[in-house]
RNA sequence: GGGAGUUUAGCUCAGCUGGGAGAGCGUCUGCCUUACAAGCAGGAUGUCACAGGUUCGAGCCCUGUAACUCCCACCA
């Protein structure tokens, strides 16, 4: 090559790593469309949150689906990536508000409605965009159609056409329910959306009086003694003899003038607490349902932001804190205090900001679950999509059954607002895929719902209506059911599950084939990264330190599917010198590259080394394409490690060397060839992982297409089996291990070359091998021969397998040494015979093991009492010296 | 209270359907050998958590135990 020799001499990712992905996109090579000459796959991908910096492990995710996705699309597939939503995220909106209060001490309310929006609108314009240009930097394949992929137009059809379907079939419902309410969000969460966390708390013991007896009390333990003020019962367990007598009397409920009676239900432990529980249906979900059975008044206490309302009477206005302390001490005064427990429980908390989120009765929208789970069961059951691990498959399950209705309503401003309108004349509530103005009932004005829609409700629709549903369109029906979704797997009850029930009702069909699962990155002492530990690491300064291919590289090996990562810089630097590997044995490989064409030669022109390569190579197809195929991407990536570096760098380019040097050899011109040829496929089977460095490679080797991107991915041909020069070339090898080992024992520095004779009867072989022994083994000269007349008996002696061989350095040698480094020897090789032999004289071994088992155990028999033998020789000869 | 996962070298982790224990990092020894010191060659280090069982054969399958982790769950 002409340029080779103003190559770098170290791999520099800046160098070629963005010219390289601008080139991709402009040559359109990320773009997808229906194709019926090629079959589609379809890949879906959570969406990078769009109010901050892209992090890792929103690069974990776009490297495995990238890694799928160039794979698949190198294999001949019209790939489509269908970027997850990133449009109705509330943490925008909540990072705006907050933004707001802070900097402007506004709330959206100051602002109204569309001033607001618009707001939120920027905000989002300004990350996406930002988000969209790092997602680039790792190399993410995306084809981001921002006029298809956003949730104006098409994504709000699709919801009001799901919306209004489900109500019609009754499976939307509103109603009066206990909710998660978020005094921070100020708005109603899903269940998936609070995370219980264990709090020290307490349980305060409080005496209500019984009315009419005077010094008689019930006492009750609460965790939250503010939701007192909402109380509109006592209850006690119908068969505690302790209380029967109380069941129907009338309470004096502490701190107001309110009287409230004691019933008895089967939901009362006998044995937790006291035994009588106060009962708040307003505030407690258990409460609520007493409530019902008993036709209990729900009295809300609590204003939205968490401020005692009216019914606190003098704590009204107060934080519930703040009423919880004052009541209590006011409580202690009156007697009322009985004591105070110290308890641990699980609060909830909202996932998003971690403000206790409080139990509250409100109307809301709520998805009937039942109907809809039952066929997402089935689909997964049946296999229409498979969880990969499958282990996730029971994670899965055991939330679908025991599934809850679903709290759709957020009482939110950006997002998709509820399409039910609600007439001020006749008070009829009408929910309408159009927007209206008058009620078709009575021609009364309407009012639509001021909430909008859980986020996740229009996210579970994503894998159609990206593609255009609720109409027929091309792409639908081309690219739908789609192929894979990568994802966390803490995602699975937000979305996974979601679009699996959605896609069932709305479309019939399963989503996607598979859903692989990845686990979660996590520092360097296992806690997970987060912004309030200030442990996350940003990707973009890994990438711009070590390069993108490094961090792919780190990404993708050393984890199994499902299982979380530690995130290591030595490892990100593992990659980088990976890469900087590759990056030599290129630049070497171009320095003596005098060739232009990109072919193998004729078989008889390759050498014993050549065959061998080419053998392994043809192997590591073979083991990549499957485990790719099977979503084992780290064994993948792994295995073309070990491959590229030991087996092509360290061997290959070694063996190899003379050949290419000296101009003269016959043999130089098949050597260009083969390294030619196994190194640019094994930038091809590398590429999906690491796209920048393959590219930049295969592009300066001598190649046919324009871009490795659209290049076809190699594989395994059978013309490339060459099992005998494998094993050939296998026995060369470990006979130059074992004099290098021998060497390196004797402190021998390689400079110090020795001639080296070959005893064996396998000259044919070793015959080949000659060069490599001067190359690779400080060989000055060597010799083989099948007999072992007139060799020094002093000199060094190496038994390998099929061979014995000798170094003429006798000065070096220690008799003592020798003789016990022998005995030594032999000892092993006994216990190995012994091994072998203790399994093949056992019958049943013989009779049951895998033929191949047994044969293979044979084989090393024969090859251990070969060598032992002449282990025993050169003892015996030794002693007689 | 349910469910899942983990336990393998000093550290972090691989080990797919059972057939002689692996990688990266670290560590030790020797090498600037004309692609690479971000490198080369060679070493050392493991009762595969514990106890049973199945099997010709178990890191892998079964049972039990222990420790840790995560998810789910409306016990005041």
């Amino acid at each position: 090559m002409e340029d080779a020799n103003n190559i770098a001499k170290n791999y520099d990712p800046a160098s070629f790593e963005d010219k390289l992905y601008n080139e991709w996109v402009e040559k359109g090579y990320f773009h997808a469309e229906v194709n019926k000459d090629k079959k589609p796959f379809t890949i879906v991908i959570p969406p990078p949150n769009v109010t901050g910096q892209l992090h890792m492990g929103h690069a974990l995710d776009q490297t495995l689906q990238d890694i799928l996705i160039r794979y698949k699309r190198m294999q001949g597939y019209e790939a489509l990536w269908v970027p997850g939503t990133d449009h109705a995220g509330i943490a925008t909106q909540i990072k705006v508000e907050e933004n707001l209060r802070v900097n402007e001490g506004l709330t959206r309310y100051d602002l109204g409605r569309d001033e607001f929006l618009k707001r939120v609108w920027d905000w989002k314009e300004k990350f996406g965009n930002r988000i969209i240009s790092q997602l680039k930097k790792i190399g993410s394949s995306c084809d981001w159609d921002r006029e298809r992929f956003t949730m104006d137009e098409g994504c709000s059809k699709a919801v009001r056409e799901v919306f209004v379907n489900l109500y019609n079939k009754g499976l939307i419902y509103q109603g009066s329910r206990i909710i998660n309410w978020c005094p921070n969000c100020i708005t109603a969460l899903s269940d998936a959306e609070v995370e219980h966390v264990e709090q020290a708390g307490h349980f305060w013991y409080i005496k209500y009086p019984v009315k009419g007896e005077e010094g008689r009390y019930v006492t009750i333990a609460t965790t939250r003694p503010e939701t007192l003020f909402g109380d509109t019962a006592v209850a006690v367990n119908p068969e505690d003899e302790r209380y029967k007598d109380l069941i129907g009397k009338t309470l004096l409920l502490p701190l107001t003038d309110r009287e409230i009676p004691v019933v008895a239900d089967e939901y009362v432990d006998k044995e937790f607490g006291t035994g009588c529980v106060k009962i708040t249906p307003a505030h407690d979900p258990n409460d609520f349902e007493v409530g019902l059975r008993h036709n209990l008044e729900q009295i809300k206490v609590l204003n939205d932001d968490a401020t005692m309302n009216k019914y606190a009477g003098k704590y009204e206005g107060m934080d519930r804190y703040e009423c919880r302390k004052a009541m209590i001490k006011d409580l202690d005064e009156m007697g009322l205090l009985e004591k105070i427990e110290d308890h641990s429980h699980n609060v909830g908390q909202c996932y998003r900001c971690g403000t206790t989120v409080e139990p509250i009765v409100s109307k809301q929208w709520f998805v009937k679950m039942k109907p809809l789970a039952e066929p997402a069961i089935e689909a997964v059951k049946e296999g229409k999509t498979k969880f990969v691990p499958e282990r996730f498959t029971k994670t899965y399950m055991n939330w679908m059954e025991g599934v809850f209705d679903w709290c759709i309503s957020r009482q939110l401003w950006w997002g998709h607002r509820i399409p039910a309108f609600y007439c001020q004349e006749c008070g009829k509530t009408i929910v309408s895929k159009e927007d209206i103005t008058v009620c078709p009932h009575c021609g009364g004005a309407v009012k639509q719902d001021e909430d909008v829609l859980d986020t996740w409700f229009s996210s579970a629709l994503w894998p159609f209506s990206t593609l255009g549903w609720p109409e027929k369109t091309k792409e639908l029906e081309y690219f739908y059911p789609t192929s894979v979704l990568v994802t966390g797997y803490d995602i699975i009850f937000f979305w996974v599950a979601r679009m699996i029930f959605s896609a069932m009702e709305h479309t019939g069909q399963a989503p996607f084939e598979h859903v692989f699962i990845h686990g979660l990155v996590r520092d360097s002492q296992g806690r997970k990264m987060s912004k309030s530990l200030g442990n996350g690491i940003d990707p973009l300064e890994i990438i711009e330190k070590y390069g993108a291919d490094a961090l792919r590289f780190n990404l993708a090996t050393g984890n199994a599917p499902g299982n979380d990562m530690r995130f290591y810089m030595e490892r990100v630097e593992a990659g980088r010198n990976f890469a900087n590997k590759i990056w030599n044995a290129s630049r070497f490989t171009m320095m003596n590259l005098e060739i232009d064409e990109n072919k193998l030669p004729d078989i008889s022109e390759l050498q014993l080394e050549d065959k061998w390569i080419l053998s392994k190579y043809n192997k590591i197809v073979k083991v990549v394409t499957d485990n790719l195929d099977k979503f084992e991407l780290g064994i993948a990536l792994s295995n073309l490690y070990d491959f590229i570096w030991e087996n092509f760098c360290d061997w290959y380019i070694e063996l190899v060397k003379p050949r290419l040097f000296d101009k003269e050899n016959p043999t130089g011109k098949a050597a260009q060839y083969v390294l030619t040829y196994v190194l640019s496929h094994t930038m091809q089977l590398l590429h999906p992982f690491m796209p920048f460095i393959t590219e930049e490679i295969w592009q300066h080797l001598p190649h046919e297409g324009e871009s490795i991107v659209i290049s076809k991915f190699p594989e395994y041909d059978p013309a490339l089996e060459f099992e005998a020069e494998e094993k050939a070339m296998t026995l060369v090898m470990d006979a130059i291990s074992a004099i290098r080992n021998r060497r390196a024992e004797m402190n021998v520095p390689p400079s110090k070359k020795a001639k080296t004779i070959i005893v064996t009867e396998r000259t044919d072989i070793f015959e080949k091998g000659k060069a490599f022994f001067e190359k690779l083994a400080s060989a000055s000269e060597v010799e083989v021969r099948t007999d072992k007349a007139g060799i020094d008996k002093n000199a060094v002696n190496i038994v390998v397998a099929e061979a014995e061989i000798y170094l003429p350095m006798s000065e070096l040698v220690d008799k003592e040494k020798e003789l016990a480094r022998l005995n030594d020897e032999k000892k092993k090789l006994e216990g190995e015979i012994k091994r072998v032999e203790g399994k093949l004289s056992n019958p049943k071994f013989v009779e049951k093991a895998p033929e191949k088992v047994v044969n293979e155990e044979r084989a090393k028999g024969e090859k251990y009492r070969g060598m032992l033998e002449k282990v025993i020789e050169n003892i015996r000869s030794m002693e007689n010296l």
